[in-house]
DNA sequence: ACATCACATACGAAATTTCATATGTGATGT
DNA sequence: ACATCACATATGAAATTTCGTATGTGATGT
């Protein structure tokens, strides 16, 4: 991912770039069906490094893709409240036509998130 | 593009990874809008080298994402009959919400194809 | 038979992306 | 003041992707 901190509207590509990439796919997916997860959350439904997800969480927020919010120690993502319809729809439809791609990762957060 | 030619049904990965790339997401969103393309139209349309547009075609090809048909001397390419409905609906959907993301390609189409 | 046209593919160099390791930061507890 | 927890960022090596040049293929015309 090149770093796209242009705070422009959103281009076509780079969102598809966004969703180019396994982690942050799922990561997206899963936020559009749970609303919102802190980075440990995410680590844990995704069994990878804490940095691994950090990193990819950066990306996402700087194409505004996600929204960051502190809570005490964690830190909470949604998907950004002014994300262009279009593309949340890309988001939501991709998430509830293939279930079986999330489920897994789904299936690993703890139970205060089910 | 790793060649996925897992002839397996279409994973959203393999899908936006083919969206990932300027020619690719431009190729098929033009697809989609125009209904079929050749070759030559497309080097037209984004001004770019004849072997590059037929390298990603191919890519877009070995995923399933486009069919290629050969009338004499042209090989014309159409978004695959059998993609599955949510991915067609991606493309649409951008396609709509992004004109000017494909206007300036639309238009150095010849007249043929308007 | 040969040339040409439209398109496909091989190959290697260059650019981009990904990732693990190491280090930094801010908030909270003692 | 210090340690720790949850998360962020820098760096460089490795993997992947992209792209131009060169070459191959099949169909058509002469």
């Amino acid at each position: 991912m090149s770093t796209c901190s242009d705070s422009a509207q959103l281009q076509p590509l780079t969102f598809f770039k966004c969703l180019s990439e396994d982690t942050r796919l799922k990561t997206l997916l899963m936020l559009s069906v749970k609303g919102e997860l802190c980075v440990c959350d995410l680590t844990d439904a995704l069994q990878l490094s804490q940095p691994k997800i950090s990193r990819h969480l950066a990306d996402l927020r700087k194409c505004g893709l996600v929204l960051d919010t502190r809570k005490g120690k964690w830190v909470y993502y949604q998907l950004h409240p002014d994300l262009p319809t279009w593309a949340l729809e890309v988001i939501k439809n991709t998430a509830i036509h293939n279930n079986e791609y999330i489920s897994e990762a789904l299936a690993n957060l703890s139970c205060e998130n089910c």
